[in-house]
DNA sequence: CATGAATGTTAGACTGGCCTAACATAAGTG
DNA sequence: CACTTATGTTAGGCCAGTCTAACATTCATG
């Protein structure tokens, strides 16, 4: 069975699942996953039944929730659609990094895998998308995401950007005033806790984000 | 209402009526309908009634089957994304003229009206398909097809393709190989009635067509 | 560790889109 | 012009996906 054949709704269930690993420790629970596609628990609860009897997931009653190899392979299509299809908008058509998350999660259910693949050969088999995802490769080889949220890294470091979430568009187009996007080098200055603000110090600017900023971007050392 | 809120088979629906009279005279029946999207008779006569609620189409039972200027209005817009992908598909991503119709039905359901805007930016508002189909313009204008049936032109006539019906794609291979495409001149030799085929000199080649080939070619006298 | 709050599941209803089978109407022909 | 055949519609069923409301389970805290 290709990626093609499930239905949009299952391809979004297998792609959240899975996303829910890439960045983060803990399971997804059914309650977060209705929360982000913007559903009821009780729609989440029978889709996922209708996945485990697909056999995509396991999946007993109150159990967590596990994508099988075939629904991580499935999972891991989609999000190689969704992020090159990202990456093609900006750099074809021109879009901007913050408008672009939306289009791809409706095209990602459209595309022919030949179109996939011909977007691919356009761009170059490009590796990151534009908020500096890594695209799986088509053959589905492992996929090594990598770097820390900014909320973690100690004072006085300096880093390079690596990935910010694409989530927030109102937020991407604050980092682009910033002058903030992927590969972009800065310096953590201090985390005040009680006031829940990391300040950062990128090009001459002193900045100060607020947790869901500073938790939609990752770094590593350099 | 914009088109992109309406169902895509809905879409389909207003779409199909409209074509059908785009270059044939007599109206669509609900049984060609129902061949043409593959579904049975009783299908197309449910979704005849839920547009006919939408205020789309005006159908009395056992009647003929019409669009109000609102479901022209989305079919028009239909057209013009199915054209303007194609287009796309072949200048942007190299895709050949007889593969990009399938993958346009699909994509015409997905796609915002921002990708179409940008997308028709970036041909530089073409006016033809690569199948020499009008491109109806983004204000709705009056669409001009032009040109009659191959089967219908004189013997000894020398005339130019307009236009070739996308439908067939092993057709359109064909087509490509005797170098038949839109713009291309030709002279009809003959017809032969009860052979039901009509002879063409293409270059310095002489062609046989049968019907279904011969009907999917307009053409205008030049 | 018991109980109340949070979380997850099931039941039942609805819609769109499809089907088959039965029925209604229209069209064409002897 | 009546009757057969072709065409179209309705009725009833199914599935996926959604909802609300009721119920079940788990977890956390007093």
């Amino acid at each position: 069975m290709t990626v093609s054949e499930l239905t949009a709704s299952a391809q979004d269930y297998l792609k959240m699942i899975w996303s829910s690993t890439e960045w983060a420790e803990a399971p997804i629970t059914v309650g977060a996953m209705a929360e982000r596609m913007a559903v009821k628990p009780s729609t989440v609860s029978d889709g996922i039944r209708r996945l485990a009897k697909q056999g995509l997931v396991t999946h007993a009653p109150y159990g967590s929730i596990e994508l099988t190899p075939a629904g991580r392979a499935h999972a891991v299509e989609m999000v190689r659609r969704h992020r090159l299809l990202e990456t093609f908008l900006v750099q074809i058509l021109g879009y901007g990094w913050d408008e672009v998350h939306d289009e791809a999660e409706i095209l990602e259910h459209a595309v022919s895998d030949t179109m996939i693949q011909r977007i691919d050969e356009k761009l170059g088999h490009p590796t990151r998308d534009p908020h500096g995802d890594p695209i799986p490769s088509g053959n589905g080889l492992p996929h090594p995401p990598q770097g820390d949220p900014l909320t973690s890294v100690e004072p006085e470091r300096t880093v390079t950007i690596t990935r910010i979430s694409d989530a927030d568009p109102d937020m991407l187009r604050y980092f682009t005033q910033l002058g903030l996007g992927p590969d972009t080098r800065l310096q953590v200055l201090a985390h005040r806790p009680y006031a829940d603000v990391t300040t950062i110090r990128v090009g001459d600017r002193d900045v100060d984000l607020g947790p869901s900023a500073a938790e939609a971007i990752w770094v590593v050392a350099n």
